[in-house]
DNA sequence: TCAGTCCCTGTCCGATCGGTCAGATTCACG
DNA sequence: CGTGAATCTGACCGATCGGACAGGGACTGA
């Protein structure tokens, strides 16, 4: 590097190690992620950690909440709109949101209700249980709200820990998954026209 | 704490420790479970629990080995069988299976990258693959494979960790979920015939 | 009554947890 | 040059972790 610091090394420490935070709660579990360990998968010393982040906490909540905030506007985007379109829109922005988001999307489902007492996760929570209210007041019955809880957590399920079963070679590119997964969601959860778009079923 | 013990308690504390280990295990994680916290749990002193299990890990073990044998006893089923029907067999029987042993099959499916070095969530990591692979080579379209996996994933996700979401009135009872559930995971994997039998569509 | 066995618990252990703090190093700016 | 702010670290703290172990109460058969 040259004389003229970039900006971007100042920062560089901090996201190096919020990745690496991020990456292990997903995968691990929030409170089985040891500070130590974080420190060490992003090559700082733990000291390092808690002199960027306040606490353990503080990083969950720096790591999750672009996610979070995200996923709130698409939920008002959705509580806002009106008529037919308003599903499939909401599924085609969860998929992205998903995708972009996969590991902090598994962190707050997943993990949501032995982490409720941390604000970050209680905010998700209170936007998940907001979805599934709007969507279970639209249709009642007890297989549309299976639908939905399914499809939520079965996408979480698929981006993070089902890759534990899938071979290498079979894992397929994020495009290939978000067409996948955009039909399937749509599928379970936009009922009317069965489904006419955006999937690629080459069956 | 429990001076005066009840009569015919031989086995019950060791079942009373699984049990409680069992619930934790699943709602907040192995590692992050303690087993001062199991024992408190259950009503019973720290070194309780090491004395009717040999470690955490046994307890582990002795908690989710029936779900894990009765999940290869389906498997093996389903792989021997020939016909149309297999696939409904398998849906139907997998849904019993998800009911009657929900936090075992939820520590096994959704914990299972992470504990991958223990024996007994090796053995059921191996059976989801075997699975995984029979289903993926019937049909090897990505969205098939999305479709399996946001079955099981979402499925597990539905009966455990999605509970966080559901109102406690909104709560359907077991019998209600099956026959939801068993509609749901058929139209998702079953593939021909759409949504023609067992699912109680009123719509 | 006494010995043996089964359950259960309190106490202790080394390791690791999240977190504090006092330096060490670096570097822009006077 | 000196100085102050920013970055990073090792040493250290009390609490808690999984686990080892000795012993105490309750029940049994002799």
């Amino acid at each position: 590097m040259p004389s003229v610091i970039p900006p971007a090394s100042r920062v560089r420490a901090a996201d190096e190690l919020k990745q690496a935070a991020l990456e292990q709660f997903a995968s691990v579990g929030f409170a089985a992620t040891s500070l130590q360990s974080i420190a060490d998968h992003a090559g700082y010393a733990k000291s390092s950690v808690l002199y960027h982040y306040a606490s353990k906490d503080a990083l969950l909540e720096a790591a999750i909440e672009p996610a979070v905030a995200a996923f709130e506007g698409i939920l008002d985007d959705f509580l806002a709109a009106r008529g037919s379109g308003r599903r499939r829109v909401l599924v085609d922005r969860v998929v992205d949101l998903l995708l972009e988001h996969r590991e902090a999307v598994h962190v707050f489902l997943i993990q949501g209700q032995s982490l409720a007492e941390l604000p970050i996760i209680a905010r998700a929570n209170a936007a998940v249980r907001r979805l599934a209210n709007a969507i279970g007041r639209e249709r009642e019955s007890v297989a549309d709200q299976v639908r939905f809880g399914i499809a939520l957590g079965g996408a979480a399920f698929l981006l993070t820990a089902g890759r534990t079963f899938a071979d290498a070679e079979t894992l397929p590119a994020d495009d290939e998954l978000r067409t996948a997964l955009r039909g399937v969601l749509a599928e379970l959860l936009v009922r009317r026209g069965r489904h006419d778009a955006t999937t690629t079923d080459h069956d």
